[in-house]
DNA sequence: CCGTGGTCTGCATACGTATGCTTGTCAAGC
DNA sequence: GCTTGACAAGCATACGTATGCAGACCACGG
């Protein structure tokens, strides 16, 4: 592809290789008169610097890997925008390596492509943080954490967010609450769960085992699992969800059975994403602070670039945000 | 990071470094011996070939970088999701560049770090593809196209699209119809808001001058321009839409208004986005098959990347899919 | 006039993998 | 027994850029 190289630049500035490699690059060893030579030259030829040889030559890409799920969840782009961000003010290029399966090889991501590794959507299990950091390629986690907390992570504190929807329910007096969850090898799916409980608890109160129900973060499922949860005989005035996509969901399910909400309904989720605050969904929920979460793990992860070790483990407190979908019980 | 390289590999296994990239690629010139003895070296030093070495030497990289704006727009996650599976069954990964100011430099593209380019936000007047064809780097656009129809392209048939919704609200019986469009530099933008007046002009109407909107393609701008156009005197009784973003928006100001959607208010979209079929949103728009375009975009790129001329513009049939934004005028 | 120091440029080579060509080995064929 | 050919592996080098080191050149001071 590259049909211009710095040779062709060299033979026709009339000067060597390197100088043009230097020249460009503005260093100071070379005298103004040549650089500018040089860059007219390169200009003349529409020279551009091939990537993969600066690269080979460096032995750095500038390019950082983020690791997350199909992107057609709108949490993720809303994670990844301050990731990219924060990210280009220190001169690094974001790539994005979609995980479908959350099985991905961790060899793509050490076989010298990345400077460094954003993993967003870690299951708890995951060896793919031990491999990087085996590998000792840098890497944090962002959003999700491990079992195992061996690499640097930046989180919410899930728990904490949990519990407070847990008394927040409590207090507006409901007692059938239902619980729609993500998928426990998720440390935010487990964790909300978790927070919820311990809310509750101190209000004297528990989940039926009847009102839970685990599923992948994402619209359908809410939605059916609502369905399901409304049909009852004995249906549930409050649905809390794991995320507010699962939300989403539980509303479609309650505007298609004919269930007001919040008249009949309460539902709260977990994120605020953007759509959240929309006006035509409103929903409660716990609001994320996504803008930090991915300040922060850039942060942990130029440490890495930088040459330092790093292990540190963030945890940034979220809060309750009170739209349109809650209320008392009926 | 590569501290392991195919002559450490080389080296344990007793052969030459070539021998390891030959076994390595499982190709026949090595016999079944050497084979095995090399992949057994390798597994045990935990090699992963440097993909930046390989890509100097065979001068190719198995990536196309696709080109598109902010990803919070969840249009643009959808025609990814298609592209996507279409260059991964084909051998290729994707590489999503953000272009967030719409005047991105052809260079990150033309640097050797990819195979092809798959834009899918060009604006009108963008002069990239043009560099693109210039350096003969394989291309291609999705969804938006250029004026002049350089380079291969595939995208909906907008102006067929939006006649179909023109008549649509005509036969509906409305006659103060508001036009919420995207942004004239985009084909996009243009091409819908031109198809709509074809459409009502084949009913005897027009758009009301003062019911025009021009705005950026998502939803604040969707909810401004709403409240703007409710709060008149003679409030139009359909709004149409340039996507469906732009209606989200829409919708999101008759509720805070409180004017009945679909009782006191029509509302249309474009492009049938996952969120306009969830039951809580329910979008009247017209549908466009990203999966049929992203492969088609993919097949064309793929000829250019087999080495071949192609300069198609492919144009794709949407359809009006109604669903509950929409009725007769109050 | 020679030596010194500073400035600019070029030479040689490194980065890690892939590949054309050559060499070596061995068996089969005449 | 020598030739032929097939097969296997190695040698040399290419890909495009960056950089340590050496050398050239110039000006200046003693």
């Amino acid at each position: 592809m590259p049909k211009v190289t710095s040779f062709d630049v060299a033979r026709l500035a009339g000067v060597s290789q390197p100088t043009v490699s230097r020249a460009l690059r503005d260093l100071p060893s070379v005298s103004p008169q040549t650089k500018e030579r040089v860059r007219a030259a390169a200009r003349q030829l529409a020279y551009i610097p091939h990537d993969q040889g600066r690269a080979l030559s460096t032995r750095t890409t500038r390019r950082v890997a983020v690791v997350s799920e199909a992107l057609t969840n709108p949490f993720y782009p809303q994670l990844l925008e301050p990731l990219r961000g924060a990210l280009e003010r220190n001169g690094y290029a974001t790539v994005v390596v979609t995980d479908g399966d959350g099985d991905l090889a961790g060899e793509v991501l050490a076989d010298g492509s990345f400077d460094g590794v954003v993993l967003t959507t870690a299951r708890r299990g995951s060896t793919v943080a031990r491999e990087l950091a085996r590998r000792a390629v840098p890497h944090v986690l962002a959003n999700r954490v491990l079992d195992e907390p061996e690499s640097p992570s930046v989180a919410m504190d899930n728990p904490a967010g949990g519990a407070a929807v847990g008394r927040f329910v409590a207090t507006l007096g409901h007692r059938r609450i239902a619980s729609i969850e993500g998928p426990d090898d998720t440390s935010t799916g487990r964790d909300r769960a978790l927070g919820l409980r311990r809310g509750l608890r101190e209000h004297g109160l528990r989940i039926h085992a009847g009102l839970v129900r685990q599923v992948p973060f994402d619209h359908d499922s809410g939605r059916a699992a609502t369905r399901e949860l409304l049909q009852r005989d004995e249906p549930p005035t409050a649905i809390v969800c794991g995320n507010d996509v699962l939300a989403f969901g539980a509303l479609s399910a309650a505007r298609e059975l004919g269930v007001d909400v919040p008249g009949a309904l309460t539902v709260v989720g977990f994120d605020d994403i953007a759509l959240s605050s929309w006006p035509v969904i409103n929903l409660t929920t716990v609001h994320c602070d996504l803008d930090a979460l991915g300040r922060r793990a850039v942060d942990l992860l130029l440490a890495q670039l930088r040459g330092g070790r790093v292990a540190g483990h963030d945890v940034l407190a979220p809060t309750l945000v009170l739209r349109g979908t809650h209320g008392p019980p009926a």
